[in-house]
DNA sequence: GCATGATAAATGAC
DNA sequence: GTCATTTATCATGC
């Protein structure tokens, strides 16, 4: 449902020179949030299933196979964890003062 | 009737409801009498969450909100940050 | 129609 | 790696 504006390329302008040299500046503009499509979501679930900690290979291909980078993968599945952590709590809190009426 | 409190509790998360009148002022009172650093500590959250009623991460939610909505607009605010610190100027006075 | 609470990408401290 | 956070986006209330 969703796709044209973020999907693809996109992705930092940050290659190419720099490293040094151009002194100052470089406030480096904050990647704009860009919310993932559904593909992509289902994908990265389905790998998450298996492994809530990706290895390097996979999360290379995945990377690839998305358009997304390395370093999105990554972030991905760490933010995922924390969601499955407060899922976890969340229950835990929801559940626990309950009768199960 | 595993499935009905599953669902129940999936549609829990997702329904968005208004924090009660007097929990919004318990954190607006906060937030407005540390304006100059409005990050509370892991013990104020659970106090501020106990006393309106609400969970630790709905406070982290609500001064995350708060925070940036305040920066972004700082002058949308003014009659309320005024009003609080009216209402915390009388308070310290008794 | 915006205000408001919750969630989803992205960053940075540690 | 975790984890609090920033920021934009989503979903709902009214």
């Amino acid at each position: 449902t969703n796709s044209g504006s973020c999907t693809s390329s996109s992705a930092t302008t940050k290659d190419g020179n720099a490293s040094k040299s151009s002194h100052s500046s470089a406030p480096r503009t904050r990647k704009k949030r860009c919310p993932y499509s559904k593909f992509q979501i289902r994908e990265l679930e389905r790998e998450f299933f298996f492994n809530v900690y990706i290895n390097k290979e996979k999360r290379l291909q995945l990377s690839r196979m998305l358009n997304l980078t390395d370093r999105q993968v990554k972030i991905w599945f760490q933010n995922r964890r924390m969601k499955e952590k407060k899922l976890s709590r969340d229950r835990l809190q929801y559940f626990s003062g309950n009768p199960l009426l | 009737a595993v499935m009905i409190l599953r669902s129940r509790f999936l549609d829990a998360r997702r329904k968005r409801r208004n924090f009660s009148k007097q929990a919004t002022e318990v954190l607006n009172e906060y937030f407005y009498s540390h304006l100059s650093n409005p990050y509370p500590s892991e013990e104020a959250k659970e106090e501020l969450a106990k006393q309106c009623g609400i969970t630790v991460s709905q406070v982290s939610n609500w001064f995350g909100n708060k925070r940036i909505r305040y920066k972004k607009n700082i002058g949308k605010f003014q009659e309320e940050a005024n009003l609080y610190a009216m209402k915390t100027a009388l308070g310290a006075r008794q």
